[in-house]
DNA sequence: GCGGTGACGGTCG
DNA sequence: CCGACCGCCACCG
């Protein structure tokens, strides 16, 4: 994935987050923007995946706004529900998707210190 | 260099 | 629950 020179590390972080959400969850920009160490930067999430090449590794679809509902328009909006159901994640008659259940909980704990469960 | 824009989000009424 | 407001910050003309 070559962008171009311009290429921050922000977006390497980015991306390599994004990387991280697995099949069939998905997370919000602003939880990626957090994972990565810019919790007030979920717009630059949103520039980060719009810059990505076709066919890039990092499956941008898995993300989306805040309140489960898919950001795009048209028929990139399509594209990325058709992607994300065929991951079995399930959208309701709103077009949006539950985040307490399909969200992405990354770093679960389940040794250790599951002591202060918040 | 400046101002408008946007794949966002928290807050407030 | 919903809309209106702002704060954010990289991009682009």
């Amino acid at each position: 994935m070559h962008v171009g020179k311009t290429l921050s590390t922000t977006y390497l972080s980015i991306y390599a987050v994004v990387r991280r959400i697995p099949r069939g969850r998905v997370a919000s920009y602003g939880q990626v923007a957090a994972v990565a160490g810019f919790s007030n930067a979920a717009r630059q999430v949103g520039y980060a995946l719009h810059a990505l090449p076709a066919g890039s590794a990092v499956p941008w679809h898995r993300v989306l706004n805040a309140q489960g509902f898919i950001s795009l328009q048209d028929h990139h909006a399509l594209t990325q529900r058709m992607l994300l159901m065929q991951e079995g994640v399930a959208f309701d008659a709103r077009a949006r998707v539950d985040l307490s259940l399909f969200g992405w909980r990354p770093r679960q704990r389940t040794t250790a210190k599951r002591r202060s469960v918040r």
